[in-house]
DNA sequence: ATTGCTGCAAACGATTTGCATGAGG
DNA sequence: CCTCATGCAAATCGTTTGCAGCAAT
């Protein structure tokens, strides 16, 4: 169980050269244009940790470019998830939190309901599940969503 | 797999007179009180079907007693859900999602992204993922959440 | 009598949209 | 140039809350 993380810094940006070249496509294919914008929106999200909700990931962006507003995060997320760049992913607190989906394999998330920290894991046997079911009432099954809630160990002993 | 619905009127009933002793229980243990309003707010929402959104359950009670506002049926099910006489679903609508869970086992849901429809369905093997991957990560697991999204047999055809 | 409950309307937070202006192809 | 993207503010949606009057204990 690795879990794959944004620590290194040339990876990151590896990421990144490959991300924006699959927007841009995805722009062209639609007739629509890049900018300067989106590239920030796009560079920040991939160069920080995942689950970043909207809120968060606008002060990043802001720390580049000040002038970038809530509408522009928005639509960016949206245009992200519609190439595959990104994924919606509910902790079920209120809040849209975002992943990078750049290569990554299906994983899923266990969430500390005190603190709000998360971890990865992966679990094959959920996949399985899916395709089951989706025989067993003549569903296609297209994804699901498995979140675990619980506490994490620091929170246990405070 | 057999999924318990309520097209038993009888049953339904029985449900129902076991449902409000439970909230009068956990009234009084609590020092609060029982009002006509509560009491039909439990009724319809036993006497439905499950997975109901605040607004469709609002529309429903309406029709007993139209003096009953929004308010009363957010109050009302915040105190269901305390009293574990209903648990919140998530089908990611952007609406928050009811279900009856007096004596229900655990078990999953499998939502048509078309046409909303649900059907549901048990995985053990759910639950012993839950287990694990507590242990693995040192966290206390408390609950979980998992849907299947697809699509169902009428969508696909149409 | 006291305290909690109700309905209403206003408040709220997250997200969206309309619009005038600016930038990309 | 023409069209799309932007930032802003206003609108929207689901949900919560403050409050004055009503009802349960």
């Amino acid at each position: 169980m690795s879990i794959t993380r944004m620590d290194d810094p040339a990876q990151a940006g590896q990421q990144f050269e490959q991300a924006r070249e699959l927007l841009r496509q995805h722009l062209r294919s639609l007739g629509l244009k890049h900018s300067a914008q989106r590239e920030t929106v796009l560079r920040v999200f991939f160069a920080t940790r995942d689950h970043l909700s909207t809120e968060e990931l606008h002060h990043q962006v802001q720390a580049q470019d000040p002038a970038i507003g809530y509408s522009t995060i928005y639509r960016s997320l949206k245009l992200f998830v519609e190439c595959g760049l990104a994924a919606e992913v509910s902790f079920h607190d209120g809040v849209a939190r975002f992943e990078h989906q750049l290569n990554r394999s299906s994983h899923h998330h266990m969430v500390c309901t005190e603190c709000g920290q998360s971890v990865e894991f992966f679990a094959p046997e959920i996949d399985a599940v899916q395709e089951a079911i989706g025989r067993q009432f003549n569903y296609l099954p297209k994804r699901h969503s498995f979140q675990i809630y619980g506490i994490c160990e620091k929170c246990q002993t405070r």
